[in-house]
DNA sequence: CGACTTTCTCCCGTGTGAGGACAAAGCTCC
DNA sequence: GGAGCTTTGTCCTCACACGGGAGAAAGTCG
C-alpha cells in the first residue's frame, strides 16, 4: 500500500493527532472538551485531517444523552517501527498509530559488530514482522542506540561501548533503507519516554529513568521533555565514582559505578564467587548454564543463596548511593528503575530505596516514589515509536 | 511619583520589552530585525507600549545609510529592587529597567534571626537607597533566600539553615510592604540567572552555577530557564556524600560535601590548624582578626602557607568530585563557580578543574569551560531584578 | 408523542496580521 | 547642490483565522 506522506499543517492539527494517539478514537465533541478551540474551528481542522487521510471516520460514538457523535481515529493502517539496539541485543517492534505494540521480536547480538551488521539484523527482524502480516510498510521509525547521540542529526558521537558507530549516519542510512522518516536517540532516553507514554511515569513531568543493563545509564525528563545535554551525553552515570581509588574500570578511571554493578560486573562477580567456591548455589548454576548473568543470580537469590543476595544488595546500595546524589541535585518527582537487571526485583529495589532514603534530604525524598518500570522489554521500542510519532505529529 | 502599573497586553509586547531590557535603547527598525513581525504590526505594538508609558521615545538613532530612525527605550524611571538574603548577609540593590545596578548595599546579618528581623533590615537598606536618590519607588522586587522555595507561591519550604522561615509568606508580606509585585526564589538560582543575564553565562543555554558560600548549592539552567525540581529543592548538592562513613554533618548524615568544604567547614578547619600550631601563618591571622574565614585563608595561601593551600586544594578536590558526577549526569555547556569562597581564586578553580577533567568522560568535558562567576556580589541581586522583570515583562 | 439535550453545520462579524504603495528623511557621488 | 539610491515610517487593503449564534439533525427520557 502507499504509505502516508501527509503531515499536520498547523499546531492545531498536530495537537489533535496527539490527542487521538494518546486517547484513542474519539468523537469531535470529546476532542472539543480536550482542546481549546471553537466548534467551528475544530470541525474545519478535523475535516482537513480527514482529507489528508491521517484520520478516518470510525462509526458512531455512544450517546452522552443527545445526538450521537461521529467518532474519528487515526488511520488504522499507520505503522511505526521501533528499534532498540542494546549492548547485547536488538529489539524490533511494530506499533499502530496509537503506539500499541502489534508485534515484537528480540535477538541477541553484539553491538560491537558494527552498524552495518546490526542494521542488517534489525531490518531482517522488521522484514519478519512485515511478513507476519502486522504491517505492510512503515510510516516512520524510531531507533535507540546504546550511546550518546547528536540528536538533531541522528548520529552517534564517541560511543564508548560501540566503536565503529562514531559518526555513522544512522538516521540518514536507515531512512534510506526504510523509505520513511527516522529519528535516533539514546536507548535509555527512549526507555524513559516509553515509561512516560505508557508506563509508570504517565503523570509525572520531571523524573529519572535509571537503566541497569549491561551498563548503567539514566534518562532525564524535564517538564515532560527529554533532556539530552549539550553534547547529547547527559545521563551517562555509569562512570560516576562511588569508591575513591576503587576498582579499575574499562573507561580508564577507578571506582566507577559500572565497575561495581551492572550486567557485566554482576556476571563477573557471580562467576568469581562460583569459582572460588563461596557459593555452591552459583557454582551449580554456572555448571548448568555455562555462564552466569542476571537471571542466574536472581534465581540463586530467590533460592536463598546468601552470596547472590549480597551481590544484589551491595550493587543496589552502590547504585542507590549514586541515585541519592542525583535526587539531591535534580529533585525528581519519580525514579524509575529499568533494564535487564530488573529481574533482580524487590531485593534490588529495596537496597536502592534504603540508600536513597537514607542519604538524600527529606524535602527531596518525602513524596518520591522509586519503582520498577512496568514496560520491561517494551519500554525502548515504545519510546522509539513515540519519538517518531512526536516528530511526525508536529507542524511541518 | 506614581509607579508603573501597566503590563504588556500580549506576547509581542512582552517580547519587545525584553528586547529593550536586554539590548538597551533601540530603534524600531532594529527591533524589527530582532523580532519576527511585520513593520506595521511592530509599529502598532510599539505605539501601544508608548501609550502605556512603559516605553518612551529616546531621540534619533544613528543613520544606517538612509532615513534616521526614532529610538525608543524602557521608561527611565522604572526601578527594580533586588534582595539577596544569604546565610550571613543581606544584599540590596536598585536597578533600572535595563537591570543596571544603580545602587548596592550590603550588611552582615544572620538569617536565623528570622524573617521579620531580616525584612526589617532589608527594607531599611532599600530605604537608604531611596534616600540616596537612585529611586523614588519600586516597580517590582525580586528576592532570593538561602533555601528551597515553593516558587509559584513564593514561600520557603523546610529550609534547613533557616528555621522560622518555613512557610513564611515571603512574597505576600514583601509585596504588602513594598506595594509592588514580588517574586521569590532560591538565592543560588538567582545568582545563576544573574550570571546568565549579565555575566559569563550569557550565551549558554544549559549550565550549572555552583555557589560555594557558607553552604554549597547549585543553580541549574535548562534551555535558558531555571530548573527548580518537583518540590523546589533541586540543586541542593551540599549534602551529597563524598566520603562513605565520613565526618558527621549538621544534616544528620555522614560524609556530606558541606562537612568538608564551604565557608563554615573551611573556617573550622583553618581555626583548628591555627590552634594546633601546624600553621603559624594562620595562627597569626587568627590572633589578628579574632576569627578565620575564607578571606584569611586566601591571604595565607597567597602568602604561600602550605596548610592554607592544602585546605583549599582538598576542598576544591572534593567539590570537583561532586561536580564531576553532576557533569556526567547533566552534561552542561558551562560550569560557573561563585559565592563567597571565590576569593580563593585560582587555586580553588585549579583543584576543581583537575578533579572534573580527570573523572568525567571526555565527551562531556571536551568543550566544558569551568570558570569563576564575573559578577561577584552583584550576581544575586542582578538575578533577583531579572526574575521580577521577567515576571512583569510577560503577558498578563 | 412531546420536551429537552447533544451534536453538527452553516453563516456572519470581527479582529489580526502580512504585505504593498507611498511619503519622508538621509546618504553618497558626481 | 542635486540626482539617485537606501532606509524608515505610515497608511491602506486583502486574506484569513476564529468565535459565536442560529438552526437543523439525531437521540434520550418520561
Amino acid at each position: 500500500m502507499r504509505r502516508m506522506t501527509a503531515r499536520p499543517a498547523n499546531a492545531h492539527q498536530a495537537r489533535l493527532l496527539r490527542l487521538l494517539r494518546d486517547h484513542g478514537p474519539n468523537s469531535r465533541a470529546q476532542l472539543g472538551d480536550r482542546i481549546d478551540l471553537s466548534r467551528s474551528k475544530l470541525a474545519v481542522e478535523v475535516d482537513r485531517l480527514l482529507e489528508t487521510g491521517l484520520v478516518v471516520a470510525d462509526g458512531l460514538a455512544a450517546s452522552r444523552g443527545g445526538r450521537r457523535s461521529h467518532n474519528v481515529r487515526l488511520a488504522p493502517a499507520l505503522r511505526f517501527l521501533g528499534i532498540d539496539i542494546g549492548a547485547t541485543s536488538v529489539d524490533v517492534a511494530v506499533t499502530n498509530a496509537e503506539l500499541e505494540v502489534l508485534g515484537h521480536l528480540t535477538q541477541p547480538m553484539d553491538v560491537r559488530e558494527g552498524p552495518v551488521a546490526v542494521f542488517e539484523q534489525a531490518l531482517a527482524l522488521a522484514g519478519k514482522l512485515k511478513a507476519s502480516g502486522v504491517a505492510e510498510g512503515f510510516d516512520g521509525a524510531g531507533i535507540g542506540v546504546p550511546g550518546p547521540v547528536r540528536f538533531p542529526e541522528g548520529v552517534p558521537v564517541a560511543p564508548p561501548i560501540m566503536p565503529g558507530w562514531d559518526g555513522f549516519p544512522v538516521r540518514e542510512a536507515l531512512s534510506q533503507e526504510l523509505g520513511c522518516p527516522v529519528m535516533v536517540d539514546n536507548d535509555v532516553n527512549l526507555m524513559a519516554v516509553g515509561e512516560q507514554h505508557a508506563g509508570v511515569a504517565r503523570t509525572v513531568r520531571d523524573f529519572l529513568f535509571v537503566k541497569i543493563g549491561t551498563g548503567i545509564g539514566c534518562g532525564i525528563v524535564v517538564g515532560g521533555e527529554v533532556y539530552r545535554g549539550t553534547t547529547g551525553s547527559a545521563g551517562d552515570i555509569g562512570h560516576i565514582q562511588v569508591e575513591p581509588d576503587g576498582r579499575p574500570c574499562a573507561c580508564g578511571n577507578r571506582g566507577c559505578l559500572e565497575a561495581y554493578f551492572g550486567g557485566a560486573s554482576l556476571a563477573r562477580d557471580a562467576e568469581a564467587a562460583a569459582r572460588e567456591g563461596t557459593s555452591p548455589e552459583l557454582a551449580a548454576r554456572l555448571a548448568a548454564a555455562g555462564t552466569l548473568g542476571a537471571p542466574e543470580v536472581a534465581a540463586a537469590a530467590a533460592a536463598g543463596d546468601p552470596v547472590a543476595l549480597d551481590l544484589i544488595r551491595t550493587g543496589g546500595s552502590r547504585t542507590g548511593q549514586v541515585i541519592a546524589g542525583l535526587v539531591s541535585f535534580f529533585n525528581p518527582g519519580l525514579v524509575v528503575i529499568g533494564g535487564g537487571v530488573t529481574g533482580l526485583g524487590h531485593t534490588l529495589l529495596a537496597a536502592i530505596r534504603t540508600q536513597v532514603y537514607r542519604q538524600s534530604l527529606p524535602l527531596a525524598t518525602n513524596n518520591l516514589p522509586i519503582v520498577l518500570g512496568e514496560l520491561g522489554q517494551a519500554a525502548g521500542v515504545t519510546g522509539a515509536a513515540r519519538l517518531i510519532s512526536d516528530h511526525l505529529f508536529s507542524p511541518a
